[in-house]
This record gives structure tokens, C-alpha cells and sequence, in this order.
RNA sequence: GUGGUUGUAGCUCAGCUGGUUAGAGCGCUGGAUUGUGGUUCCAGAGGUCGCCGGUUCGAACCCGGUCUUCCACCCCA
């Protein structure tokens, strides 16, 4: 019996025309990736267990695909663990791999494992698929693409500067205007969480905080006290919830919040020199913009927080984000080795661009010039032409039937083929071909040996 | 992982309180047009109503399960 072929929840496939356009994101940013001196690595699409778990918390030990060990792995199994029917304490003995869940740790393994071959400072770029098995909602996936850019080994801020002015390069080129890159840093969100009194509560502090745009003022009060923040803590932090102007302002306002707190401080004072450098040197369609509620990967980010919203009238979560972390290598064994980077979210700039109708028609381009068939000599001589141009790196192609003229024109047509070239028998006769413009609906005769002519304007 | 939502022709969607042969637009195929697509006219093909089970004389419609889509939470690209 037939069964009807599905693929799992989440996953995608591509069309000739969606690859066509993913690829062009995928070239916009692995160009711009290497204009600005980041060189490419790939490392395996799934990794041990243990050099994934616990790196991205609770929550993320949850998303991650665990492969299960090949062979009689239960029996492997002792009894005890077996019959506990414990997920928890099973799942590791029974998974040994895992599928990649981001493309940040695994280069902290590679940059630990390969350490005495790499030139530090060491710029890396990787664009592959990474997946997790969240639940699928609209722009989020559980096999879906990151493309990575990462320097190790100098802790500078002008890393982060340069960041920012590739982020705009970027999105720039693909024709995205109105992205808002926002930034924070961990310091400062660790700043406020001493100067408050809740050092010890910081994740929930700041996971609280970063809903404000989202769930307003009030909402986050009240989770923060269900998360055991007292009511004082919250008023002396109250001050967030108002911050408003540009940059420099709310940095100011920030500088009077965190004056007690060396490490508040230290994060003003980095927020202040980037956003000093990004503004003398300029953004060409982005904006940067202090947000002291991002919050995102705190797991392990130490300085700089990065994330990327699409255009306003986008309905679309971050569409890139990334940071500083200090000290990513130390639990692979390798300290005081500073790393930060950036990431941008394939899958969801592409639906975004789609949504704007920002793909140039080129893209979605098969050839560049088709054949009418007429029959065998002709298709001869129009394989012959064809040759010609193929040499010159220009995509053409003979229809492979002599079906009627009506049905290759309409196909050229919905293949998007900007030039049909017909060689019948009557152009056969006078070695000429004749060339129809499909967007003008206009021709031109040349002769077959003398093709340059046409060719020398594609 | 929790709660909800969606599924009808290739696509976008109609389909009355359950009632006979399930419709439209677009697309597709053929013809008007034996050397001209994108415009026009005519004709035609195409559907186990996501899947499994139940209620009923009778189910696209009601009920249960399941898969999928999307949404909120969680989290995130």
C-alpha cells in the first residue's frame, strides 16, 4: 500500500525559485562576510551529547535533538535507570549524539580543538543548518539556517563597532531598509541588578525586563515579584521603565542609575564608546539603538548584546542577534580567550523580503536565453549557437522537443527567460537567428556567424 | 512542554440548522492561431473534503483521536 509522504513538523522543502533567492541572501552575506576578513569553517552537523548539553540552560537542553545510539543500546542500559522510567537520567545513556543547536558552540569546541593551527585573532564565518525541536510557529523552524560571524581571540571594541557597520552592510546590499540593530550589555543589565539588590536574581530580573515593549510596565512588575524581587528593588530599578531620548541620553540616565556599581559602569562606558564610533563613522540603512531591556542570550554573553528587528511594518521576531562572551572557550578548557559575534537568521530575512517583495526579478532567473526547437537541423544549429554562448558563461539552452512555437514561448515565459532565440528554416537558410527581447516583445536579426553581436550586450 | 487554531481542485478560498451528481476565481490542457509568450474568446480535465474511528437512514458539516498549519505562553534566528 502507498503511503502518503510527508516530511516532519517544521521542516521545508525548496523550489528551484525559493533556493534561487535563498541563495542570493546566502551569497549577499558570505560576500560581505568576507569583504570584512572572515574566513569559513564548517563543523559536523551533529556533535557528543555533552558538548551541547547544558550550554544553552533548561530550556534549551529541551530543544535539542538527541540521536539515538545505534546498535542494542537498551540492553546497555542498567536496571535501576530502565526501570526508573526517568526521561532525565535515561536520555544520556541511550543518546550519545546530538544535532547542532546553534553554530556558536560548536566553534568554541572547534577554536579549543584546533587551537595550536589557528592565527589569533581568529575571524570565522559559517553558514549551516542548525535545529531544535521547538514547537513551529510562522518564521520559526526546527531545521533552520544561521549564518555566523565570530572573532576570537581580541577583546577590543572595535570588534563590536565593525559588527555593527556589517550588520548594515548587509542588510543594506539586500535592499532591507529601516532594520533597528539594538544593543545592551550584559555589565550594565548586571549593574542594575546589584545596584537594585538582586544580584542573585539577574536572569530573572532582566528575562523580566526584556518583555516591557511587549507585556508593558505593570506586567513586568508583577513577574518580577513572582520571581521573588521585592517591591523596593523594583522601584529603585523603576527609572528602566521611563528611559527615553536617544543613546547618549539614555546613557546619561544610566550613568546616575548605576554610579555605585563598578561593573554598571564598566557596560555605560563600553555602550558610550560604541555608540560614539558607530556614529562618527556612520549606518547607511539601519539604525543603532540602546535598548537596556534586550536580554537575550545570557547564558553566555558578557558585554555586548546584539539583536535585529526588521522594518516596523514587519510582523517578525529578530531576524539576527549576538554579543561578547568572555569566557565561551573556558568550559571547553581554554581560558581568557574573548570572543563575539553575530548572526543572521536566514529563513527569517528571506520570509521578510518575500513580504516586502525586495527580490530583484534576476534572481528567480533560470536561463538567460532559450532555443525554439523546429526540428532535427535546426536544433542542430541552434546547439551549435547555444555552445557558443555557453562558452562565454551565458545560461542557454535548445527546448529539447519540436512541440509547437506556442507552447516553448509560454514556457519560456513562466520560466522567466529574457531571450528566446529562434533559428527555423527559413533562418537556417540565411544563417541568421532571430532574437525576441521577451520583456519588450521586441526582435532583432543577427547572423549565425557573427553571434557576438547579440551576445557581447547580455 | 502548556493552551488554542487551521486543513475542501495545483493555488486562494466559498459550501445554509447534517440531505442526492461538492462550487468559484486563478492556474493547467486543448482549440480559435500549422513561426510567436505575457492580453482576449471557446471547450475540457482535475477533489479518498488531512488521516483514522464513532454518532446517524444519511457526515465536508456533529463527536473522539491523530497529523499538519498558524497563534499565545515558554524560548528564540
Amino acid at each position: 500500500m502507498a503511503q502518503k509522504p510527508s516530511i516532519p513538523k517544521g521542516t521545508r522543502d525548496f523550489s528551484p525559485t525559493e533556493v534561487a533567492k535563498r541563495n542570493y541572501i546566502i551569497q549577499t552575506i558570505k560576500k560581505h562576510f568576507e569583504v570584512y576578513g572572515f574566513q569559513p569553517i564548517e563543523t559536523p552537523s551533529f556533535e557528543n551529547s555533552e558538548t551541547l548539553m547544558g550550554k544553552y540552560g533548561d530550556e534549551g537542553d529541551r530543544l535539542i535533538f538527541k540521536i539515538l545510539n545505534s546498535g542494542d543500546f537498551i540492553s546497555k542500559v542498567d536496571d535501576v535507570t530502565y526501570s526508573s522510567k526517568n526521561s532525565a537520567s535515561l536520555t544520556p545513556k541511550i543518546t550519545e549524539k546530538a544535532l547542532r543547536y546553534d553554530l556558536t558552540v560548536p566553534f568554541a569546541r572547534y577554536v579549543v580543538m584546533h587551537q595550536n593551527e589557528i592565527d589569533f585573532p581568529f575571524k570565522r564565518y559559517q553558514i549551516q543548518p542548525v535545529w531544535r525541536a521547538d514547537r513551529p510557529q510562522k518564521g520559526r523552524f526546527r531545521e533552520f539556517y544561521q549564518c555566523d560571524a565570530d572573532v576570537v581571540g581580541a577583546k577590543s571594541l572595535l570588534q563590536e563597532v565593525e559588527f555593527v557597520q556589517l550588520y548594515d552592510a548587509v542588510f543594506t546590499a539586500l535592499g532591507l531598509k529601516g532594520t533597528t540593530i539594538k544593543i545592551n550589555n550584559r555589565k550594565v543589565l548586571s549593574g542594575i541588578a546589584e545596584v537594585i539588590g538582586a544580584k542573585h536574581l539577574l536572569i530573572d530580573f532582566t528575562v523580566a525586563l526584556d518583555k516591557l515593549d511587549k507585556i508593558g510596565e505593570e506586567g513586568v512588575k508583577k513577574e518580577m515579584l513572582a520571581k521573588g524581587i521585592s517591591e523596593s528593588a523594583i522601584d529603585k530599578a523603576s527609572p528602566l521603565f521611563a528611559m527615553s531620548g536617544s543613546s547618549m541620553e539614555q546613557l546619561e540616565q544610566l550613568k546616575s542609575l548605576l554610579v555605585e556599581s563598578e561593573i554598571g559602569m564598566a557596560g555605560v562606558a563600553e555602550l558610550d564608546e560604541i555608540t560614539r564610533n558607530v556614529e562618527a563613522l556612520g549606518l547607511q540603512s539601519a539604525q543603532l539603538q540602546l535598548d537596556v531591556t534586550l536580554a537575550r542570550g545570557l547564558n553566555y554573553y558578557t558585554g555586548a548584546i546584539f539583536e535585529v528587528s526588521a522594518p516596523e511594518d514587519v510582523k517578525m521576531g529578530s531576524i539576527g542577534g549576538g554579543g561578547r562572551y568572555d569566557d565561551l572557550t573556558g568550559i571547553f578548557g581554554l581560558k581568557d580567550i574573548s570572543g563575539v559575534g553575530i548572526s543572521f537568521g536566514l529563513d527569517r530575512i528571506y520570509l521578510v523580503m518575500e513580504e516586502l517583495n525586495l527580490f530583484p526579478s534576476s534572481v528567480s532567473k533560470s536561463v538567460d536565453v532559450l532555443c525554439v526547437n523546429f526540428g532535427n537541423q535546426e536544433s542542430m544549429a541552434a546547439l551549435k549557437l547555444v555552445n557558443q554562448m555557453r562558452a562565454k558563461g551565458i545560461k542557454a539552452e535548445v527546448y529539447p522537443t519540436n512541440t509547437k512555437m506556442q507552447k516553448q514561448m509560454k514556457y519560456a515565459n513562466s520560466r522567466n527567460i529574457p531571450y528566446v532565440v529562434l533559428i527555423g528554416a527559413q533562418e537556417l537558410e540565411q544563417e541568421q537567428f532571430v532574437v525576441k527581447d521577451m520583456a519588450q516583445g521586441t526582435q532583432q536579426t543577427y547572423s549565425l556567424g557573427n553571434s557576438e553581436e547579440f551576445t557581447e550586450h547580455l
